[in-house]
DNA sequence: GTCCGGTGGT
DNA sequence: ACCACCGGAC
């Protein structure tokens, strides 16, 4: 077993060097960069979060200016994202961050919200320089195939010293990232050039994730509901449903999700607008 | 386990 | 039409 782990890292990082994807960020150590740019590329793809990563630093290139701006201003930069939940905890993080440097909360970077194992300790390899595994879905698809095993994250809670051992965790964790991107993919991964092909168990797990419909679904009319907001200050409840012809229910459904995600506030004179705070 | 958006690949 | 995307909160 430690064998297989050795040729892993090996056989990783070498064909790392040759094929490494060159993305802006991947030259700092800058925390609030580096903490930026896994916010926006959480469930997103990659070429698309470097884009915006662009524009956030140019426009917030501190937690003091993000946290001076507003939330309006956060969420039409995020505009076209997607989980405009992420735009908002980003925002309140700032706040915190204004207050409370990295530095000074370091490592408990979980206290900061959206922050969750992942983000964690991507800021802990890439900002710090830590000796952690950034566990994300490309890492546990390569060990589940690769080691044969179902639950990736119980291996990884077991095994992570191994892999960790007498490796730059930062070239680890991003090589693992391209690798599952470019070579060991969900779908179609290309195993006929995989140069872990040998040593691979070649499990594919057949756990199927489920899926719910995208078109008609609440998230659809948030999202909706959200972009006419950025448009206009303050809508009231009979315009928008005019605007989206939507039913009652389902647009009161999205609206309050939506209030309680602390993005918009609902008054009692039915007139909506975008949260301040 | 479910919800949270928008896009691109197949 | 289905699936995945450098996850997290509930």
């Amino acid at each position: 077993m430690e064998i297989k782990t050795r040729k892993l890292k090996q056989n990783l990082l070498s064909w790392y060097r040759k094929n490494k994807r060159t993305f802006s960020w991947r030259n700092t150590n800058n925390p609030w960069k580096i903490f930026l740019v896994e916010i926006i590329s959480q469930q997103t793809q990659i070429n698309r979060a470097d884009d915006y990563y662009k524009k956030f630093i140019k426009e917030f290139p501190t937690p003091e200016s993000m946290a001076r701006s507003s939330l309006k201003k956060v969420l039409e930069l995020w505009s076209g994202l997607g989980y405009n939940n992420r735009a908002k905890r980003l925002y309140e993080s700032s706040k915190i961050l204004s207050e409370s440097s990295f530095d000074s909360i370091n490592p408990n970077f979980e206290i900061l919200p959206g922050v969750g194992p992942y983000t964690k300790n991507a800021i802990l390899s890439f900002a710090y320089g830590d000796s952690v595994l950034a566990i994300d879905t490309n890492l546990e698809r390569i060990i589940t195939r690769y080691f044969g095993v179902d639950d990736a994250k119980d291996y990884l809670k077991r095994y992570s010293q191994s892999l960790l051992k007498k490796v730059n965790s930062k070239d680890l964790n991003q090589a693992f990232m391209d690798f599952g991107s470019m070579v060991c993919t969900s779908l179609n991964p290309s195993c006929d050039i995989c140069p872990l092909e040998t040593e691979c168990s070649k499990y594919f797990s057949k756990i199927k994730k489920s899926y719910q419909k995208f078109e008609g679904s609440n998230r659809e009319i948030r999202g909706k509901v959200l972009k006419l907001l950025l448009n206009e200050d303050q809508i009231s409840k009979e315009e928008l449903t005019n605007k989206l012809g939507e039913e009652e229910g389902k647009l009161n459904k999205a609206l309050h999700g939506l209030q309680k995600d602390n993005l918009l506030i609902i008054k009692k004179n039915n007139i909506i607008e975008i949260n301040s705070k």
